[in-house]
DNA sequence: TATTATATATCGATTATCTATATATGTCAA
DNA sequence: TTGACATATATAGATAATCGATATATAATA
């Protein structure tokens, strides 16, 4: 179906975040994980992915660690940090604001619960 | 309060189609009009919307005339096209499905009505 | 008369995401 | 065993959306 790609913007680091408050996890991972959750609405490209979480990185809201099995190639795992979590809470919090003023228009101006 | 600007971008020209629907409008006007109906979740910058509206008319989706009274300057209107209103169907449709997947995502993977 | 609100416009900078490309390993089928 | 495909990470360059700054001009107000 392929949503209009602009629609994305801004968004794709509060989703990764939400991701990682349930589990560590790896970049090919939370891909595969979110177009999952997501019913393919978010098919995130490596190539936005990966230069965010170095992002992330360097900013102490996510750390990394490497973890090799015998059977599988190496992974990088990323964590949340503690300031991570405070970032993702005040960005769900954003997302909440924004998603209801957008409704409010959309739904002509009216406050909410409209019907 | 001031929102982080990131999350805005790509819904901006579903909002203001959505004006004109209602009625035709110039810039200046949509600009408070948005800011009012959004609680100033959205104060759109003029450097934002004139170098929009200008490419949504290269485009069809809206056409403008322009009107003066003899006491206030000289207003540019804008109004939505037929094909401006198919673009607003599916734009909204779009915010719909893009909204519905983010919160799928923060509610944990669920589908919808969790709790 | 000076300032502020109204009204439109353009330019350059910043940022987010994409596409394309590169590299390397593990797995499975021919 | 060889080739194709999925897994896994990474970077470079292109594109697009928005902002801040700046410019211009008129109407209203102090």
């Amino acid at each position: 179906m392929s949503i209009d790609k602009s629609l994305l913007t801004g968004s794709t680091t509060v989703l990764i975040l939400k991701l990682l408050e349930e589990k560590d996890m790896y970049g090919y991972e939370m891909i595969s994980n979110l177009a999952k959750k997501s019913n393919h609405t978010f098919d995130l490209k490596a190539g936005t992915l990966y230069p965010l979480l170095h992002n992330l990185e360097k900013n102490g809201i996510v750390e990394s660690y490497e973890e090799s099995t015998a059977s599988e190639r190496t992974r990088k795992y990323y964590h949340l940090t503690e300031k991570g979590k405070d970032v993702l809470k005040i960005k769900e919090k954003e997302w909440h604001e924004y998603s209801t003023a957008v409704n409010r228009v959309l739904n002509g101006g009216l406050s909410f619960a409209t019907r």
